[in-house]
RNA sequence: GCCGAAGUGGCGGAACUGGCAGACGCGCCGGACUCAAAAUCCGGUGGGGCGAAAGUCCCGUGUGGGUUCGACUCCCACCUUCGGCACCA
């Protein structure tokens, strides 16, 4: 008997399967007519290509890669392809640091990545590979980015930008940790500059309702309502009297109208100026502004509630009353209208302003428990909603239970042309331009006649120029070369500049999955037929981190597209799993951290096979784990112990007509049955290896016979997806071939089913007796059965 | 504060629909092989009593209650940890 050597083992089967293009999938002929039953899109996350692949990798590939090995053999067609993410700061920060182009550096870590990727063995369409940085791929990515800005849903406006003083450049969201330049430390600011949005919040509420097609975990469609934020409520409008204006202020608790008794702009609302205008209060309101402007975020939120008085009024539309109109940077520009009514007896953070400031508290909801009472201070001045409240002190509505106080004061707001219902989202669009290099180009110039021009499809793609200097200084780098910068008005010819903002790489990534379908399309991003055939994904896996980033503006494009007619599903992912994160030493392994542990030398030490089976058999997969090779040996001793009893089984046991029967048959069975039910459908993927090293040893005890036969090819069989290069080989050894193509083994359902099994009887929570009784008995016949135990009779 | 997830041996974890808690693996202990060690193989391993032993009894799944013949599992209250949102009107 020879040796397991994983080392000779897997690169030879590695060039079989490649050979055999084992794992391509042709699209259908006519993707039209094409039956979609049976397909099944499987997709990963796509890497960043940072260097080297880290655990975390390796989890969520293996993971994909089982699911596409189980799909596969239950007579599945699985689209399975793999692409890089690969424009993006990290890349352009690497070489800054270490000199050279991103380009040269990305495509070097493709290359070492795409390596690695085959070294596992992962089973994967390379002819699907796709790479953000490609033209042949961005320039599909600019494309789409004009169908956005066609229909409205790309836009340009000023807006606040994190802004790093020391390095003199705009900083991504994700390069701000607690405030600071991830870089360098400094303090971060808010500048004001010309963005470029994506009018995502159009969609917030089909992205909410479509919530309900999706299969996916509970905590990530929780953290997208969360992130998405809709308050149902009403917009109402206080008239500035003296001045004939209007203003609206936004609020969930109409009910409490009458209890307005102030009413407060944010710092940042364009009528402030306006209000104080010539009066008295113009200085020291304009000086508040100045303070506030001048506030952290931290700060803005941390103190105490200050504000500066108009001394103007609004007339509250519920009593008919002026009340004082003050600035506040409580409020925020960015939630609601900007304004609020402040409502001190019902509101925690009024009452704390009206307290400072001496403004009036009037109570107008209150329990309705008949009692009337009336508690006074901290504890009773303002109360949260609960289940039974009634009006009081509002006028006709006084006494209606609070919702339908709500409701009825709303209505008569709208009759009176003072108000309307009304929702109001958390979401905000979503900025995407990036003032960096290393990104796709957005396809527009300005013309100073025409403004705004997009870049023709026919000139696409807008090729990312060569930069002397691509560091970020304050101005985009791409600006740096005038020859690329200036160009003719495509629509009148005069002199004209390119927009030299990058885009956000969740751009690129939220249409890749569209682009595998048909990778090589060269006269559109995809050809809709054939992605309408392997859309939606049928299940994507990747990490939690994306539950507000990615997977919300791929959801938002794919809405998009459908809606431009570019495509026929409404949702990208219906079913969604998240791997855990592999910590080590407690933290999220990343390469920024620099606490990774490649798998190349686990891979070089132990083989690929068991890099596989244990990154799986340490824990459940959506389970964050703690990374540590100490039961790596276990798996390398299984493996070996494995190949021991097969090869024992193949000298022992040659294949015959032989009957196979008895407990090591049934088990096997009964092994086939929970493997592909935990990987099917309870989507658990350690439990099957457990019970796989049951069965082997089980089958070590006798290896003689035919039934020994059949639960060695059962044991290969099952642990393929896991462990393909020594299940292949250990296949081929048992008289077969390609095992990747084997149907997945089926158990005998007669061979499950237990004629008997043991009764335990328990009286007051001690086991009294266990009889054998039959299987299909009864209930009640089992209860006769157990009080005719003379062990129960006894007691 | 609101929303969500999770607490089981020395460790990772199993127990899926309420039915012998601790599968499988790590570690540890003992044995075989060996001049010896490593590797490999075999056996043991939740805690505590009683017993020479076969055994047998008690305790035990974050805490306190409850439902049930029976609870890691269901219900109520609480504690702890982790994640999301948060001056969001």
């Amino acid at each position: 008997m020879d040796k397991y050597e994983p080392q000779e083992i897997e690169p030879r089967w590695q060039q079989v399967w490649e050979d055999a293009r084992a794992f391509y999938v042709a699209n259908p002929e006519d993707p039209a007519e094409a039956s979609r039953e049976g397909k099944f899109y499987m997709l990963e996350m796509l890497p960043y290509p940072s260097g080297n692949l880290h655990m975390g990798h390796v989890l969520n590939y293996t993971l994909g890669d089982v699911v596409t090995h189980y799909r596969r053999r239950n007579g599945f067609t699985v689209l399975r392809p793999m692409g890089f993410d690969s424009f993006g700061l990290p890349a352009e920060n690497a070489a800054i640091r270490e000199g050279g182009h991103p380009r040269e550096i990305t495509e070097r870590n493709i290359e070492n990545i795409r390596r690695q990727m085959r070294r596992l063995g992962w089973a994967i369409d390379w002819d699907r590979e796709v790479s953000a940085h490609e033209p042949t791929y961005y320039r599909w990515t600019q494309w789409l980015f004009l169908k956005f800005f066609e229909a409205g849903l790309a836009y340009r406006k000023e807006a606040p930008v994190n802004w790093c003083p020391n390095d003199q450049t705009v900083l991504a969201n994700e390069q701000v940790v607690d405030g600071r330049c991830d870089r360098c430390g400094a303090e971060v600011e808010a500048r004001k500059l010309e963005q470029w949005f994506f009018r995502i919040t159009a969609y917030a509420d089909a992205l909410l309702d479509d919530h309900a097609l999706l299969d996916w975990p509970d905590r990530t469609i929780a953290i997208q309502r969360n992130w998405i934020g809709r308050s149902e409520g009403a917009e109402l409008l206080c008239r500035v009297s003296d001045l004939d204006i209007d203003i609206p202020v936004f609020t969930t608790r109409p009910d409490t109208l009458f209890g307005a008794t102030f009413f407060v702009l944010a710092p940042e609302h364009p009528l402030v100026e306006q209000l104080v205008a010539g009066t008295e209060h113009e200085v020291e309101v304009l000086e508040y502004v100045r303070r506030a402007a001048a506030r952290s975020r931290e700060e803005r939120e941390t103190k105490d509630k200050d504000g500066a008085f108009t001394g103007r009024t609004v007339v509250n539309p519920g009593t008919g009353g002026e009340i004082p109109v003050w600035v506040a940077d409580y409020v925020l520009m960015e939630y609601g209208t900007g304004a609020i009514m402040g409502v001190p007896a019902h509101d925690e953070r009024d009452f704390g302003f009206a307290e400072r400031y001496g403004l009036p508290i009037v109570r107008v909801v209150e329990p309705d428990d008949g009692s009337g009472q009336e508690e006074e201070g901290e504890e009773g001045a303002f109360s949260a909603h609960t289940e039974n409240e009634r009006l009081v002190n509002s006028g006709e509505f006084s006494g209606l239970p609070a919702p339908e106080g709500a409701a009825k004061i709303v209505d008569w707001l709208r009759s009176r042309g003072r108000g309307a219902p009304a929702i109001s989202y958390r979401l905000r669009d979503w900025g995407f331009s990036r003032q960096r290099y290393w990104g796709c180009p957005i396809p527009v110039v300005y013309c100073e006649d025409d403004g705004i021009v997009p870049v023709p499809e026919a000139d696409l793609p807008v090729l990312l120029p060569e930069v002397e200097d691509y560091r970020p200084k304050g101005k985009p780098p791409l600006a740096s070369n005038e020859e690329w910068l200036n160009v003719p008005c495509p629509r009148c010819g005069k002199p004209a500049k390119r927009e030299a903002d990058t885009m956000d790489t969740f751009v690129d990534s939220s249409w890749y999955f569209l682009r595998y379908t048909d990778p090589h399309n060269d006269s559109a991003p995809f050809d809709r037929a054939i992605a309408d055939f392997w859309m939606p994904v049928d299940q994507y896996i990747g990490g939690i981190d994306h539950a507000t980033g990615h997977l919300l503006y791929s959801r938002f494009f794919v809405k998009a597209m459908n809606d431009f007619g570019l495509l026929g599903v409404r949702e990208p992912f219906a079913r969604l799993f998240h791997q855990g994160w592999v910590r080590q030493g407690g933290s999220k392994m990343s390469k920024s951290r620099g606490n990774v542990t490649a798998p190349d030398q686990l891979a070089a030490a132990y083989g690929a096979d068991a890099v596989r089976l244990y990154i799986l058999f340490m824990g459940p997969a959506d389970q964050d784990m703690e990374w540590t090779e100490e039961g790596v040996e276990g798996i390398a001793r299984f493996l070996r112990r494995l190949w021991r009893v097969v090869s024992e089984v193949i000298e022992a046991a040659p294949a015959d007509d032989g009957v196979v029967e008895g407990p090591l048959a049934r088990k096997a069975h009964e092994t086939i049955a929970k493997v592909g039910d935990d990987i099917g459908r309870r989507f658990v993927f350690n439990t099957p290896i457990a019970a796989v090293m049951e069965l082997v040893n089980e089958l070590s005890r006798a290896t003689s016979d035919q039934a020994a036969r059949f639960a060695a090819e059962t044991v290969v069989s099952l642990i393929q997806p896991y462990a393909p290069h020594i299940a292949e080989e250990l296949w081929q050894r048992l008289g077969h071939e390609r095992l990747w193509e084997e149907p997945w083994p089926e158990a005998d359902a007669a061979l499950l089913v237990r004629e008997t099994f043991e009764l335990v009887i328990q009286v007051n929570g001690k086991v009294r007796d266990r009889v054998e009784v039959p299987a299909d008995l009864p209930e009640d016949e089992l209860v006769d059965r157990a009080k005719a135990s003379p062990r129960v009779q006894a007691q």
